[in-house]
DNA sequence: ATGACAATCAGAGATTGA
Protein backbone atom coordinates (compact mmCIF):
# COMPACT_ATOMS: atom_id res chain seq x y z
CA UNK A 1 0.00 0.00 0.00
CA UNK A 2 1.33 3.28 -1.02
CA UNK A 3 0.35 6.59 0.93
CA UNK A 4 1.47 10.09 -0.21
CA UNK A 5 0.99 13.08 2.10
CA UNK A 6 0.63 16.50 -0.41
CA UNK A 7 0.05 20.10 0.84
CA UNK A 8 -1.23 21.41 -2.13
CA UNK A 9 -1.78 25.18 -1.44
CA UNK A 10 -5.25 25.39 -3.09
CA UNK A 11 -7.06 22.29 -4.37
CA UNK A 12 -9.03 24.68 -7.27
CA UNK A 13 -5.83 26.43 -7.79
CA UNK A 14 -4.04 23.35 -8.42
CA UNK A 15 -6.58 21.02 -9.04
CA UNK A 16 -5.20 20.38 -13.02
CA UNK A 17 -2.00 19.68 -11.31
CA UNK A 18 -3.24 17.32 -8.92
CA UNK A 19 -5.79 15.22 -11.30
CA UNK A 20 -1.68 14.80 -13.34
CA UNK A 21 -0.34 13.46 -10.08
CA UNK A 22 -2.98 11.20 -8.84
CA UNK A 23 -2.80 9.91 -12.83
CA UNK A 24 0.75 9.21 -12.85
CA UNK A 25 1.71 8.19 -9.16
CA UNK A 26 -1.50 6.66 -8.59
CA UNK A 27 -1.73 6.73 -4.55
CA UNK A 28 -4.05 4.19 -3.01
CA UNK A 29 -4.28 7.14 -0.32
CA UNK A 30 -3.36 10.77 -0.28
CA UNK A 31 -3.50 12.99 2.78
CA UNK A 32 -4.15 16.43 1.37
CA UNK A 33 -3.60 19.68 3.30
CA UNK A 34 -4.38 23.31 2.79
CA UNK A 35 -7.10 22.59 0.43
CA UNK A 36 -8.21 26.42 1.12
CA UNK A 37 -12.20 25.19 0.24
CA UNK A 38 -15.48 24.38 2.18
CA UNK A 39 -16.58 20.89 2.10
CA UNK A 40 -19.35 22.36 -1.05
CA UNK A 41 -17.01 23.44 -3.38
CA UNK A 42 -14.09 20.65 -3.41
CA UNK A 43 -13.57 19.15 -7.00
CA UNK A 44 -14.78 15.63 -5.62
CA UNK A 45 -16.43 14.32 -8.94
CA UNK A 46 -13.34 14.48 -11.41
CA UNK A 47 -11.31 12.95 -8.58
CA UNK A 48 -13.93 10.53 -8.19
CA UNK A 49 -13.51 9.66 -11.67
CA UNK A 50 -10.24 8.64 -11.15
CA UNK A 51 -11.26 5.98 -8.82
CA UNK A 52 -10.90 7.58 -5.45
CA UNK A 53 -13.55 8.05 -2.62
CA UNK A 54 -12.84 11.44 -1.08
CA UNK A 55 -13.50 12.58 2.04
CA UNK A 56 -12.99 16.67 3.19
CA UNK A 57 -13.10 18.60 6.36
CA UNK A 58 -12.91 21.92 4.69
CA UNK A 59 -13.26 25.76 6.21
CA UNK A 60 -13.26 29.02 4.05
CA UNK A 61 -10.46 30.44 2.65
CA UNK A 62 -7.40 28.67 4.53
CA UNK A 63 -6.66 25.05 5.91
CA UNK A 64 -8.56 22.31 5.30
CA UNK A 65 -7.97 18.13 4.92
CA UNK A 66 -8.84 16.00 3.28
CA UNK A 67 -8.36 12.18 2.27
CA UNK A 68 -8.52 10.13 -1.55
CA UNK A 69 -8.65 6.62 -1.09
CA UNK A 70 -8.58 3.54 -4.15
CA UNK A 71 -9.49 1.34 -0.98
CA UNK A 72 -12.45 1.65 1.17
CA UNK A 73 -12.52 3.81 3.86
CA UNK A 74 -14.01 3.37 7.59
CA UNK A 75 -14.87 5.49 10.53
CA UNK A 76 -13.87 8.79 9.13
CA UNK A 77 -13.66 11.35 12.10
CA UNK A 78 -13.18 15.12 11.09
CA UNK A 79 -11.54 17.71 13.77
CA UNK A 80 -8.85 17.41 16.53
CA UNK A 81 -10.47 16.55 20.01
CA UNK A 82 -9.41 18.22 22.94
CA UNK A 83 -10.74 21.84 22.50
CA UNK A 84 -14.10 22.41 21.26
CA UNK A 85 -13.78 25.97 20.67
CA UNK A 86 -11.38 25.28 17.75
CA UNK A 87 -12.72 26.15 14.72
CA UNK A 88 -9.43 25.61 12.33
CA UNK A 89 -10.20 22.57 9.60
CA UNK A 90 -7.03 20.95 10.19
CA UNK A 91 -7.03 17.12 11.37
CA UNK A 92 -9.36 13.88 9.64
CA UNK A 93 -9.25 10.11 10.65
CA UNK A 94 -10.19 6.93 8.73
CA UNK A 95 -9.38 3.57 8.48
CA UNK A 96 -7.93 2.31 5.24
CA UNK A 97 -9.14 -1.07 4.57
CA UNK A 98 -6.58 -3.27 2.66
CA UNK A 99 -5.24 -6.34 3.99
CA UNK A 100 -4.05 -4.74 7.21
CA UNK A 101 -6.62 -2.05 7.89
CA UNK A 102 -4.56 0.95 8.97
CA UNK A 103 -6.18 3.85 10.85
CA UNK A 104 -4.46 6.97 9.02
CA UNK A 105 -4.54 10.94 10.35
CA UNK A 106 -4.29 13.80 8.00
CA UNK A 107 -3.10 16.75 9.57
CA UNK A 108 -2.23 20.36 8.77
CA UNK A 109 -0.19 21.58 12.51
CA UNK A 110 -0.41 25.48 12.75
CA UNK A 111 2.53 27.70 11.85
CA UNK A 112 2.77 29.65 14.88
CA UNK A 113 3.84 32.78 13.59
CA UNK A 114 5.08 35.29 14.71
CA UNK A 115 6.74 34.31 17.70
CA UNK A 116 5.61 35.43 20.55
CA UNK A 117 2.25 35.50 20.27
CA UNK A 118 -1.53 34.23 20.07
CA UNK A 119 -0.91 32.07 17.08
CA UNK A 120 2.64 30.79 18.75
CA UNK A 121 0.72 29.64 21.61
CA UNK A 122 -2.11 27.82 19.85
CA UNK A 123 0.22 25.90 17.77
CA UNK A 124 2.14 24.44 21.10
CA UNK A 125 -1.64 24.03 22.66
CA UNK A 126 -2.55 22.55 19.37
CA UNK A 127 0.39 20.10 19.58
CA UNK A 128 -0.46 18.91 23.06
CA UNK A 129 -4.27 18.19 22.11
CA UNK A 130 -2.15 16.29 19.52
CA UNK A 131 -0.16 14.32 21.63
CA UNK A 132 -3.23 13.15 23.59
CA UNK A 133 -4.49 11.66 20.64
CA UNK A 134 -1.23 10.22 19.27
CA UNK A 135 -1.53 8.51 23.33
CA UNK A 136 -5.14 7.64 22.45
CA UNK A 137 -3.94 5.92 18.68
CA UNK A 138 -1.32 4.02 20.67
CA UNK A 139 -3.55 2.16 23.17
CA UNK A 140 -5.45 0.94 20.05
CA UNK A 141 -2.57 -1.53 19.52
CA UNK A 142 -3.62 -1.65 16.03
CA UNK A 143 -1.48 -0.08 12.93
CA UNK A 144 -1.85 3.66 12.90
CA UNK A 145 -0.10 6.35 11.46
CA UNK A 146 0.02 10.41 11.48
CA UNK A 147 1.00 12.30 8.39
CA UNK A 148 0.84 16.20 6.87
CA UNK A 149 2.42 19.12 7.01
CA UNK A 150 3.88 19.39 10.76
CA UNK A 151 4.69 22.59 9.86
CA UNK A 152 7.96 21.41 12.43
CA UNK A 153 11.61 21.14 11.19
CA UNK A 154 12.57 18.59 13.73
CA UNK A 155 16.93 19.28 13.21
CA UNK A 156 19.17 21.54 11.64
CA UNK A 157 19.98 19.04 8.98
CA UNK A 158 16.25 19.38 7.92
CA UNK A 159 16.59 22.75 6.42
CA UNK A 160 19.90 24.81 3.83
CA UNK A 161 19.76 27.23 6.06
CA UNK A 162 19.35 26.31 9.70
CA UNK A 163 20.53 29.87 10.93
CA UNK A 164 17.65 31.58 9.13
CA UNK A 165 14.84 29.85 11.18
CA UNK A 166 16.89 29.96 14.31
CA UNK A 167 14.11 32.12 15.88
CA UNK A 168 11.30 30.65 14.08
CA UNK A 169 8.14 28.80 15.33
CA UNK A 170 9.20 25.78 12.77
CA UNK A 171 12.22 25.41 14.40
CA UNK A 172 12.82 26.99 18.01
CA UNK A 173 13.39 24.76 20.03
CA UNK A 174 10.16 24.63 22.19
CA UNK A 175 8.82 23.51 19.15
CA UNK A 176 10.88 20.77 18.14
CA UNK A 177 10.81 19.50 21.79
CA UNK A 178 7.05 19.13 21.87
CA UNK A 179 7.66 17.09 18.36
CA UNK A 180 9.72 15.36 20.02
CA UNK A 181 7.85 14.51 22.93
CA UNK A 182 5.57 12.70 20.17
CA UNK A 183 7.77 10.70 18.76
CA UNK A 184 9.04 8.96 22.28
CA UNK A 185 5.51 8.00 22.71
CA UNK A 186 6.89 5.55 20.84
CA UNK A 187 6.51 6.41 16.94
CA UNK A 188 8.83 5.86 14.07
CA UNK A 189 9.78 9.18 11.86
CA UNK A 190 9.35 7.36 8.53
CA UNK A 191 11.98 9.14 6.65
CA UNK A 192 14.53 9.71 9.14
CA UNK A 193 14.29 5.89 9.61
CA UNK A 194 15.30 5.56 5.88
CA UNK A 195 17.31 7.75 5.18
CA UNK A 196 20.16 9.49 7.27
CA UNK A 197 21.94 13.06 6.71
CA UNK A 198 20.43 16.48 5.52
CA UNK A 199 19.85 17.96 2.31
CA UNK A 200 16.47 16.37 1.57
CA UNK A 201 13.76 18.85 1.42
CA UNK A 202 9.74 18.82 1.28
CA UNK A 203 9.17 22.52 0.87
CA UNK A 204 11.02 25.72 -0.84
CA UNK A 205 9.19 29.47 -0.75
CA UNK A 206 8.10 30.42 -4.12
CA UNK A 207 10.05 33.53 -3.17
CA UNK A 208 13.77 34.52 -3.87
CA UNK A 209 14.52 31.53 -6.21
CA UNK A 210 14.72 29.28 -3.58
CA UNK A 211 13.67 25.84 -5.51
CA UNK A 212 16.83 26.75 -7.63
CA UNK A 213 19.04 27.10 -5.07
CA UNK A 214 17.36 24.24 -3.15
CA UNK A 215 16.93 26.59 0.01
CA UNK A 216 14.28 24.32 1.55
CA UNK A 217 13.24 22.98 4.51
CA UNK A 218 11.81 19.57 5.54
CA UNK A 219 8.58 19.71 7.40
CA UNK A 220 6.42 17.15 5.77
CA UNK A 221 6.38 14.03 8.02
CA UNK A 222 4.99 10.56 8.63
CA UNK A 223 5.02 9.28 12.43
CA UNK A 224 4.38 5.70 12.23
CA UNK A 225 2.85 4.11 15.47
CA UNK A 226 4.78 0.64 16.17
CA UNK A 227 2.55 -1.98 14.62
CA UNK A 228 2.60 0.13 11.06
CA UNK A 229 6.70 0.96 11.78
CA UNK A 230 6.99 -2.55 11.14
CA UNK A 231 5.19 -2.70 8.08
CA UNK A 232 7.20 -0.15 6.60
CA UNK A 233 9.06 -0.94 3.41
CA UNK A 234 9.93 2.37 2.13
CA UNK A 235 9.67 6.07 2.28
CA UNK A 236 10.50 9.10 -0.30
CA UNK A 237 10.29 12.90 -0.83
CA UNK A 238 8.95 13.44 -5.02
CA UNK A 239 10.55 16.44 -4.88
CA UNK A 240 10.88 16.45 -8.95
CA UNK A 241 7.19 17.88 -8.64
CA UNK A 242 8.44 21.25 -7.46
CA UNK A 243 10.19 22.02 -11.14
CA UNK A 244 6.59 21.67 -12.34
CA UNK A 245 4.91 24.89 -13.73
CA UNK A 246 2.38 26.07 -11.53
CA UNK A 247 3.33 23.71 -8.45
CA UNK A 248 2.68 23.54 -4.54
CA UNK A 249 5.64 25.20 -2.39
CA UNK A 250 5.39 21.70 -0.59
CA UNK A 251 6.03 18.47 -3.13
CA UNK A 252 4.38 14.82 -1.85
CA UNK A 253 5.85 12.92 0.84
CA UNK A 254 5.59 8.66 0.14
CA UNK A 255 5.35 5.78 2.61
CA UNK A 256 4.82 2.15 0.91
CA UNK A 257 3.80 -0.24 3.94
CA UNK A 258 3.36 -3.97 3.51
CA UNK A 259 -0.32 -3.98 4.07
C1' DA B 1 15.02 45.80 8.15
C1' DT B 2 12.27 44.69 4.21
C1' DG B 3 10.59 42.32 0.27
C1' DA B 4 10.59 38.86 -2.87
C1' DC B 5 5.68 34.96 -4.23
C1' DA B 6 1.18 32.83 -4.20
C1' DA B 7 -3.86 31.87 -2.95
C1' DT B 8 -8.21 33.48 -1.13
C1' DC B 9 -12.08 36.52 -0.80
C1' DA B 10 -13.86 39.91 -3.12
C1' DG B 11 -14.11 42.67 -6.56
C1' DA B 12 -8.90 46.58 -3.78
C1' DG B 13 -5.98 45.34 -0.85
C1' DA B 14 -5.59 42.84 3.44
C1' DT B 15 -4.57 38.31 5.32
C1' DT B 16 -2.20 34.10 5.56
C1' DG B 17 1.47 31.33 4.78
C1' DA B 18 6.73 29.46 6.21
Amino acid sequence: MKIATFNINGVKARIETLLKWLEESRPDVALLQEIKSVDENFPREVIEDLGYTVETHGQKGFNGVAILSRLPLEDVTRGLPGDDSDEQARWIEATVMGDIPVRVCGLYLPNGNPVPGPKYDYKLAWMKRLKARAEALLSEETPCLMTGDYNVIPQDEDAKRPEAWQKDALALPETRSAFREILNLGFTEAFRARVPGGGHYSFWDYQAGAWDRNDGIRIDHFLLGPECADLLKDCWIESELRARTKPSDHVPVWVELDA
